[in-house]
DNA sequence: TTATAATATTGCAATATTACGATAATAAAC
DNA sequence: GTTTATTATCGTAATATTGCAATATTATAA
């Protein structure tokens, strides 16, 4: 029917899906590569950067912010979106967890 | 208008999205899962394994074949899916690069 | 060759995602 | 207060994804 099954699966595999799912978009890759790559980060540089609308950008960042990969901090009147180290860390983990655990064959 | 700009982003970060969103899927978390855990894997078994219908299994297996994660060999008949080793290994490699360039912030 | 069993494909309906223009909210500068 | 600049949200249109029933394909067994 469309709808993702969710109530099929344990919270591990739903969140680990969440994870690859929100990674998944070339937009929000180059957002986080451009963030990495600058001391500060204003919203407004990212719509000339990346080549989307503002509001696209925003809607991007938001869901970055949703598994807490982004914190914003105000700055001026700008926003100063910065990747969570500590978040970043533990997610790789996690991710890497899977990929070690998952990979026995058989042919 | 609702389709991805994939021609404003590079090769690199097209095909890194790709992977995650393939990854992005609870059904295919569980179906890497499940078929790390057996010597041999029928798609028959996932569909009482997993809990969705037999077409849609085999919709979940053909995008985890297309970034090449999966192979598969006949095996009587039925079909042997299996992970791919290297693959899943150049794939975990590629993410955990990604991550290490990709963590420094600011505030 | 004709069953039988297993997997793939097709077609369709429902939901989700992506993107953007318009507008609202927020905060500094005047 | 008003203006200006920046980011967030709303509403909407277009495309993508998810899931399944029905059907087709493939390969063994009889």
């Amino acid at each position: 029917m469309g709808i993702t099954k969710t109530e099929i699966f344990d919270h591990h595999q739903n969140e680990l899906a969440q994870f690859f799912k929100i990674l998944g978009h070339p937009a929000r890759i180059a957002i986080l590569q451009y963030i990495s790559k600058q001391n500060t980060c204003i919203c407004n540089d990212l719509v000339e950067e990346i080549g989307l609308a503002q509001a696209t950008i925003s809607q991007h960042l938001k869901e970055l912010k949703s598994i807490g990969l982004l914190k914003g901090e105000i700055e001026g009147k700008s926003i100063c979106y910065c990747i969570d180290v500590d978040r970043w860390n533990m997610l790789q983990k996690s991710l890497n967890s899977f990929f070690n655990t998952t990979k026995t064959n058989c042919c």
